[in-house]
DNA sequence: CCATCCATGTAAGGAGTTACATGATTGG
DNA sequence: CCAATCATGTAACTCCTTACATGGATGG
């Protein structure tokens, strides 16, 4: 998931629900981790003093004197800068969507901003079946190819997943 | 996928096929990628010196005298460097299996190598039923967080994606 | 007092992307 | 002759992992 400043926004995210420290943020990261990401200290706190730099986030005025504890949150500049983020597929411009844009962005979605979510799903909808038809075409042309028994079914794979994908989304999509 | 020499081994597979190119290898990536996996020129051309100094690899010699073509083909260690790797299913001391490695490993597996594709097989249906108990376990916490709706997509569909491949997998051992 | 958790970092290196640079061959 | 394809690379940069380094606070 490389180029596009994924743990910058994963951190702003997670600030917006309140200011914590980067040992927090690993805290979160490891128990919410599981369904798709995670980051070590290593790339934490190095990433907490660039948006510190930036002006995204700053330091809460801590109350314990000598305490080498930094408790972060978010500026105007940062909530800004998130905000924009998490509502590009209201951006008439963008279409599609893949998989870890999508999945990065509803992580960070509830009910209160059901336009923003609506339009999210909509729009993985519309991409999830173009990937559909592309791996439908790729499917005919391995079964010419016995000895390809292992790519056959990873193809099979990514069709199941996507097919099962599409109708949660669009279950979803009525229930909204 | 960092941190197990995946294009490497990619690679050596894609060679145990037939010998070939730096720019053929390129082109197998762009058709047969979109399941999971690519790489551009610039990992392709200096991963296959790498290959050619560790001797994995060799150059054919060329018929066409003043070619700039490089044709590559398997030296025995390379040969045996991947079939090594594509046992690992075998080896007694694995038991669990995460998709990028099962993937990876599928890709190259034909119905001759029937016993590792059992045991690759066998090994992910473990993996998974142990992710599902882990998923159904953060479902039934998210579900007191309404504000976490995305996040309760995300391990929802998770779970559908899981669940449809343990039934894949189990269905495609029982013809084998 | 000692282990575990809290807390913040640096260093080194591998993996992956984007941009740049160059030139031969093939087909219309 | 000109465009597309074949063909091989380097440079710079970001992303990500593993290992290392340090020390305070808390609870049994």
């Amino acid at each position: 998931m490389a180029r596009s400043n994924t743990l910058q926004y994963m951190i702003l995210g997670l600030l917006t629900r309140q200011p914590m420290t980067g040992y927090d943020i690993k805290q979160i990261f490891d128990k919410e981790k599981a369904e798709f990401w995670t980051a070590p200290f290593s790339q934490i706190y190095p990433e907490l003093n660039r948006l510190l730099n930036k002006e995204l986030i700053s330091l809460v005025e801590s109350t314990e004197i000598n305490s080498r504890r930094k408790v972060y949150q978010l500026t105007k500049l940062g909530t800004d800068t998130f905000m924009d983020w998490l509502k590009l597929p209201l951006s008439p411009e963008i279409t599609q969507l893949n998989n870890d844009d999508f999945i990065l962005r509803l992580h960070f979605l509830g009910k209160e901003q059901i336009d923003i979510l609506k339009a999210l799903l909509e729009m993985r909808e519309r991409t999830l079946k173009l990937e559909l038809a592309e791996l439908e075409l790729e499917l005919s042309e391995v079964v010419h190819h016995p000895e390809q028994f292992g790519r056959e079914l990873i193809i099979q794979k990514e069709l199941s997943n996507k097919k099962s994908d599409l109708k949660l989304w669009r279950s979803e999509l009525k229930n909204l």
